[in-house]
DNA sequence: GCCCAGGTCTAAACCGGTTTAGGCACTGTA
DNA sequence: TACAGTGCCTAAACCGGTTTAGACCTGGGC
């Protein structure tokens, strides 16, 4: 009798007729609400009978659970979180994490879940965003991109006890699963091919260091290039267009000096690069020869047409996304590796001007 | 004495220290739940010096709401959502959303709430989307873009009981307030720019008409060259990359009838646009005047760098989620108008070659 | 015939807030 | 002195699920 009276929640005028509880099914199906919840978690303890006879209750209401009572008294989320920790124009002008979220989505419409996202400008602010989401477990686990060296969110996120997946190995101790993208192959196979080509000297023009993917990347082109005997030439950069290009500045300075192909970390920097090559003269390829990284949509696009390495972001967000949801639910998971980084060779890759 | 006991949660070994409950401020200050509540929500009723004792209370405890519990009692949700209904890749190309979130964030981060994104392909798919969010409350509103005409979506979330803000104003009635940008005039002044520099043969490359900004776009562009007496040529695009370049090679097809310029109606297109003359051997801006819209990273980057019509799309995005907190906190709003967009002239516009 | 185990189920506590109904003390008015 | 009104406060219901403690029934082993 305590049971309240569901009808007279539903006398106001007409607006969206109240949804069923699972007080409603349990009455119909003449249990009480644990049995529902019981038979619609399905959890050992219900006869075949009574599951029936709730399944069809529920399915005759139209019954879906209300994931905020769900929320509060299972202590969980039912959403996962990304938090953008980028400089605002570097995020708007790299195309990875609208595809990247494109990806997670498909894998996250069908379970009910929710992305939460966050961006923030890097620093301070950036833990404190992952602690508030935590300290209410406004989600129950986190995509960790764009690692650092030594990242110091792993165990910030530990110790909140949060659930995570990384992007990619991190280069300290994790008690999160990785998903990652051997990159490294793509920035080989860039090498080799610009090397094929006659290209004696390459140089890298890479992101920042403190990020592990670009150190990665780094690292490969040098490897690569010594296994070519050539001396690599590396200048860092913060990923945006605007060091990519005062970076192609500065390499293409000494007209005595000057390398006659350039790998470029991304496509941004890299289509920057190709404005700066063509300003001062240079014809792409005949002259310089260019590639990027993650095959932008505009790779294709421009004029010459960009050599890039192609990663396939949206199956990386997808599997991210499945990992981590399979982690909360404490499935025990491995890490997992996607198929190699490969290279789309273009127009702005062709003979070295010195080895025709 | 039915109050929980808060020691006994403790007693596990050492996680996340337990969070401080209502119900331990209460004990605390020597009150009721019910009172701290009232406190806390500034409602009249409580004595100076009880709400006194509860605020330092809370201080000392450290003690802030549930948002989940609050979240069950208040049917709030404590968040907002963001529905992106493009194809996957032609979000990507264009830096729009990720510019727009983070102009959100900042308004939403000082205020508690959270962003909710689901990125759908345009589609039956949406209009449940929006359903699942509303059913759940699992947002309290929804910021609503890429506006289309006849826009099933106003009424759908009005019935749906959802409070939201329109970018732009839709062409139908519509209960919400609109956040606006005037881009017609960045469109018109792009015209006037082009007739200046002594072109009478503009074309336009438009994206979509069933999008409301797109089909803006185009009757101001038509209006303003019908202002110069310029007969007004245009090609629809569903705004990709992909179809920009295909309506500048229609255009460019006729030798004997080819524009002398066009005005894209966004930078992607504009940029593949740029490459189709370029690989048709002609000299931009010499042989072609090209300009853009919205005035991404890259459009300074590129060479000839890319005139365009810039917006504060982060603004717009500060202010469209101040404007839908204010309309769920039911304060009445009225329809915002941010600066108008204004044009960016670059090097892809010179003198029309007609026209020495 | 007795006891225990296992399976099924219910009642009630619980998650952490909000909100309502009503109690009590004090004041002002008749 | 009685009565209504007001200000402050508490107890308890409530939001809609999950989870625990324990009741009841049945069957098997001895």
């Amino acid at each position: 009798m305590a049971e309240r009276d569901a009808d007279t929640q539903r006398r106001s005028n007409e607006p969206p007729a109240a949804r069923p509880t699972i007080a409603d099914v349990a009455r119909l199906a003449g249990v009480s609400k644990g049995l529902v919840s019981f038979a619609l978690n399905d959890r050992p303890g219900v006869s075949a009978d009574s599951r029936e006879r709730i399944l069809s209750a529920a399915a005759e209401l139209g019954w879906s659970p209300s994931v905020r009572a769900r929320s509060l008294s299972s202590n969980r989320a039912f959403a996962i979180g990304l938090v953008i920790a980028r400089e605002p124009g570097i995020v708007a002008a790299d195309p990875f994490f609208p595809t990247f979220m494109a990806g997670v989505e498909t894998e996250l419409s069908g379970s009910g879940q929710t992305l939460v996202l966050a961006t923030v400008t890097p620093g301070r602010q950036e833990a404190d965003t992952y602690r508030s989401l935590a300290l209410d477990k406004r989600v129950d686990g986190v995509i960790l991109t764009d690692l650092r060296t030594g990242d110091e969110r792993i165990a910030l996120i530990d110790e909140l006890g949060l659930a995570a997946v990384t992007l990619g190995r991190p280069d300290t101790d994790s008690p999160f699963p990785a998903v990652s993208i051997d990159d490294e192959a793509g920035v080989t196979a860039t090498v080799d091919h610009l090397a094929q080509l006659g290209h004696r000297s390459i140089a890298h023009v890479a992101g920042p260091s403190s990020m592990l993917h670009a150190a990665r990347r780094r690292r490969a082109f040098e490897r690569a290039a010594g296994a070519h005997g050539i001396a690599p030439r590396v200048v860092e950069t913060d990923f945006s267009a605007t060091e990519g290009a005062a970076a192609t500045r500065h390499l293409l300075g000494d007209p005595d000096d000057r390398p006659t192909a350039i790998v470029y970390s991304n496509d941004p920097m890299a289509l920057a690069g190709l404005a700066v090559a063509q300003r001062a003269g240079l014809i792409v390829p005949r002259d310089l020869s260019i590639t990027g990284f993650d095959n932008t949509d505009l790779a294709e696009h421009v004029y010459p047409s960009l050599t890039s390495v192609a990663t396939d972001v949206a199956a990386w967000g997808a599997i991210a996304a499945r990992v981590l949801l399979a982690t909360i639910a404490s499935e025990p998971v491995d890490n997992t590796d996607l198929p190699p980084a490969r290279l789309v060779a273009r127009e702005s890759t062709s003979h070295s001007p010195h080895h025709p």
